[in-house]
DNA sequence: GTTAATTCCATTGACGCCCATAATACCCCA
DNA sequence: TGGGGTATTATGGGCGTCAATGGAATTAAC
């Protein structure tokens, strides 16, 4: 896989513990030398994304491209940095999710996630909110395909 | 860790004392050979701003861009390096916040504060008024980057 | 001698690390 | 092509270590 795609349903554990799925973290090692995971929340859904370190990379990128000290950038600093952890991943391959990142997804301590595979990042569920996000995409992408009339 | 990350909300004692985020320390101790922090009020926030040594690093630069006996340059080192302390972690990886530090940042003695990550260095804030920075710079970053285009 | 500051020690709780188990997927070979 | 065996994944639990925190003790200062 060179992309992380499909999506899978794990458990979360009474400590809050989930496994990243297999193809995942193959891809995980395969980016960064070492098998550590960027998490944050996503800005705009109840959800968390996560990517490797390159993921981090971008979002640094994103800053600099704004000059030294301009407001803007001081705001993207603030409004990003600060809410992404870097997680490392046990020796079963799970990351352990704290009570902010339970709490901005929906996540129960005991209970399930669902990994949704982005490209170049994945995000983590509630599986019934994932269940009605995925709903509205696949209605909206197929009314689209369907709109420029290619299959 | 590379770089400073994430938030984390510690305990100060009554005699000023805040234990600095382990993964803080790890950053620190690998950049100087010693542990040591270089604090700082912040000049555009009621907060504090730390560093390892390469953080007095980049102010040196900022200041030598300038030429000798410039009266800028004379503006800039009696408008920073005078506010900013050198301080030892104790043997538990704790800072003790003087009373101006304290004050500038509305912190009080016991108390708790906020660390947050801001990549090459990081913050220290009253939980509330990072409360409120955060929402707002979380709002604008969001903002933003939906008027670029890209998530 | 009293006060302040710094160093040292003790407690609590969280987190990481290790092991065990079950289920699944994969492979090899007949 | 089917079957058995093997490896890996996902999951749960227990234990030890370290971080965070509070207080005491020792030293220094006035």
């Amino acid at each position: 896989m060179e992309f992380f795609l499909s999506t899978f349903r794990n458990r979360i554990d009474a400590k809050g513990r989930v496994s990243v799925p297999a193809p995942y973290r193959a891809l995980l090692s395969r980016r960064d030398s070492e098998s550590g995971l960027i998490l944050g929340p996503d800005i705009s859904a109840p959800a968390l994304v996560a990517g490797g370190r390159d993921y981090l990379d971008g979002v640094n990128r994103r800053i600099d491209e704004l000059p030294d000290l301009h407001p803007e950038r001081e705001m993207l600093i603030d409004g990003l940095l600060p809410f992404l952890s870097e997680l490392s991943l046990d020796q079963e391959g799970r990351i352990q999710l704290g009570a902010q990142f339970l709490e901005h997804a929906g996540l129960s301590a005991p209970g399930e996630a669902v990994f949704v595979g982005r490209r170049h990042s994945f995000q983590i569920w509630e599986p019934k909110a994932w269940e009605a996000r995925a709903a509205e995409a696949r209605a909206k992408a197929a009314a689209y395909l369907r709109g420029e009339g290619r299959s």
